[in-house]
DNA sequence: GTCTATATTCCGATAGAC
DNA sequence: GTCTATCGGAATATAGAC
């Protein structure tokens, strides 16, 4: 227990956020922690190996971060799940599952699993958190509870990536506009 | 003139949308079609100058496509929109902005200008099909079009994404919400 | 747990023959 | 325009000393 494997897991979050799963080297780690690649290996033998634990880690937070909004009304939740991308937008990061979902295809079953695991995770959180705010009447919408949980997840991931390639007001357009869609009077 | 480098081109845009920029080689080009890397590098010395050749080949496209659908109503041109992302969805491609925005960090400049061209090129069509389709009463929405321009177009981006992971039945929901929402009675 | 050193493989790119 | 051959570099990963 020292500290680095931590440390390590970090840096790859922000690396996976940053660069992309396949772009980034063990060297891209090692060097800003001052250690060399070989000690990267032994927490982390294999690049699948670090990759599952990133996903993993992330998939606790959410269930965290979630688990504290319980006790809030249903548009408040919403409205936190949408500043938790607001500060990965204002750092330059994408969201794991649009930078992993691009990758897929090139990923070792066991990470693709993790990816799938997460996705689903995400989707059920927020179409129970659409369907008990429409009861509430806090969250009007139209149609299923679970198609438009797609819609919101698709619009929250590739803002981030909108808002990489044409500046970073492209995320506050597609956040305000989607907050205004699904929590007007 | 040989047909070879239109080959060349039309692998790599398949390759961009199925393995992304990063993750595909010289190699995986060339092998399919039968000849050897150094062939690729005599249509295109640098990795980069393929990449742009791609992006520019799909505005090319974009502008065509787009061009054919003046006569129709605006919301006949968002169903077609939508169908060309269906026909990727069951091809098991991604869009090129999808993809190549997860890389963008990576990217030469000349290559990150090209796909912000290309951003810009579909959000500006869109922009335009929205405010016009509003005028002629065939598209609903609340808000600016320009908002809504990026909204629709992270939908579509992510569909694609989204359906990689989930399953292809992840589009299908989101296409078919997306028209509904803009093209009810 | 971390290091040095290295094995192995692959990639982008170039030189020169044909 | 395509080939063979190869360079230089980088990446993942491992072996063995400390």
């Amino acid at each position: 227990m020292s500290g680095t494997k931590e440390k390590i897991v970090s840096m790859a979050d922000r690396l996976v956020r940053t660069k992309g799963f396949n772009a980034f080297s063990y060297k891209d780690i090692a060097a800003p922690l001052d250690i060399k690649n070989a000690a990267v290996h032994y927490h982390f033998p294999a690049k699948c190996d670090l990759g599952v634990e990133v996903i993993e880690q992330e998939i606790e937070k959410f269930r965290e971060q979630t688990g504290k909004w319980k006790q809030l009304p249903e548009n408040e939740q919403l409205a936190r799940l949408v500043d938790v991308f607001r500060q990965h937008n204002s750092q330059g990061n994408i969201c794991l599952m649009g930078s992993l979902a691009t990758d897929f295809e090139t990923f070792a079953p066991a990470m693709q699993t993790k990816v799938q695991e997460m996705a689903d995770g995400i989707v059920t959180w927020l179409t129970q958190c659409l369907e008990q705010g429409r009861k509430n009447k806090c969250i009007h919408f139209k149609g299923a509870a679970h198609a438009r949980a797609l819609l919101i997840m698709s619009n929250l991931q590739s803002s981030l990536l909108l808002s990489r390639v044409m500046g970073p007001t492209a995320f506050r357009s597609i956040a305000d506009q989607l907050m205004e869609d699904l929590c007007q009077k």
